[in-house]
DNA sequence: GTTTAATTTAAACAATCGTTTAATTTTGCA
DNA sequence: TGCAAAATTAAACGATTGTTTAAATTAAAC
């Protein structure tokens, strides 16, 4: 897959339309127009408003995996590792927020003919690194046993999903105006809250 | 607002068909076709099918709020309270995880002509109760300070929803097939984790 | 039983949808 | 410069969209 700059632009405002409006809210004339191509330039290159969401998926996938290697090798506690990963996770998911939100409702949607095989793929394989460090933590009697990882993935992909779904509702609540204010309250306010339940989960004994 | 029998079985169609398949993605025929009804009687009751969303958020927000006086009122510890609660939140959640849906799209699509104030007004006394009840606790010693109570909510919601989201994903994961065995993974799995989540978090101290 | 109101229906409305067509312009290479 | 391939365009396509209409049917009131 080798993309020209057209349609790297074409693909950036179809993940913006998609994500504010929905798939079916979007029409490829809004795409076109936005983009400053002409409408049938989106059939030349993708072939078809469900390839382009696909080629889309695959564009941004490569951005989906975490990159914790730099965080593991360093020499620091288990504890502040978790954390620091947290904060790495939250920051990957926020850059690709639009992506994520698309995904959550076209991969529910059964009669969206798509492939999320790749999707998937990548989770997959980003439960098996965060296992990995999570048991040597309970090996090393840090983390406390029976943590369930695909959940605590839930809790902190979910977490910060609730907010940007509800995003007009804590605006109201903490007076947020402008998008550089939700990106302080996400990185000062709901980092922590995240990072501060996962370390409370991954110790917690009862 | 009074609803005869036809209203309420449209509404419940177009919510099974607005969470299914988003709201731009359902079509006023598909509606009447599936609720056995004429295409002109939907405009006919609603007004127009905005109107009918608006309707329907309305119709389903009174079970928006928590009832959770019973558990508040028993003779039980702080702790206890807390998963006890966690419990009817989750199952509220499920219950309503159409309209829950429906709201996570809409509320965010600026474009969308819809009253969202009584969903924030309903939130915003959820709190309010949530408040209360920490407050207690952190005074009687058995919470620590410093709790979101907002993200808190956020963290109980967008686990469940970010399992939700990814439904296929954890039926593949733990081969659960049906609506049943999807429940008692909700039930039996799910809702555990959120409730040692959420003690694990009102308990921790740094 | 008659009349008025409420309900239900099929048909039509203009607008928009995704996609295709065929003609034109631009580009890259010999 | 000439020519084939690629890119771009305006226009049209049939299908579907939400909504309205006016006529037909049923229900309620007197």
């Amino acid at each position: 897959m080798e993309l020209n700059e057209k349609q790297i632009q074409i693909l950036k405002v179809a993940e913006k339309l998609f994500a504010e409006n929905g798939f079916d809210g979007t029409s490829v004339r809004n795409i076109a127009k936005e983009a400053g191509v002409n409408l049938a330039m989106i059939s030349y290159y993708f072939g078809s408003k469900e390839k382009l969401l696909s080629t889309l998926l695959l564009y941004r996938m490569a951005d989906f995996k975490i990159q914790i290697n730099t965080v593991l090798s360093e020499d620091r506690g288990f504890i502040e590792k978790a954390e620091a990963i947290v904060g790495l996770a939250i920051k990957r998911i926020h850059r690709n927020r639009r992506m994520y939100k698309i995904v959550h409702f076209e991969y529910s949607n059964l009669s969206r003919n798509v492939n999320f095989n790749q999707y998937v793929e990548k989770k997959k394989e980003n439960f098996k690194v965060i296992e990995v460090f999570i048991k040597e933590g309970q090996e090393a009697g840090v983390f406390s046993k029976n943590v369930n990882i695909p959940l605590m993935f839930s809790t902190i992909t979910g977490t910060y999903f609730n907010f940007y779904y509800n995003k007009r509702f804590f605006q109201d609540m903490h007076n947020l105006q402008g998008e550089a204010s939700i990106d302080d309250y996400i990185f000062n306010i709901l980092t922590p809250h995240v990072q501060r339940t996962i370390k409370a989960l991954l110790t917690y004994e009862e």
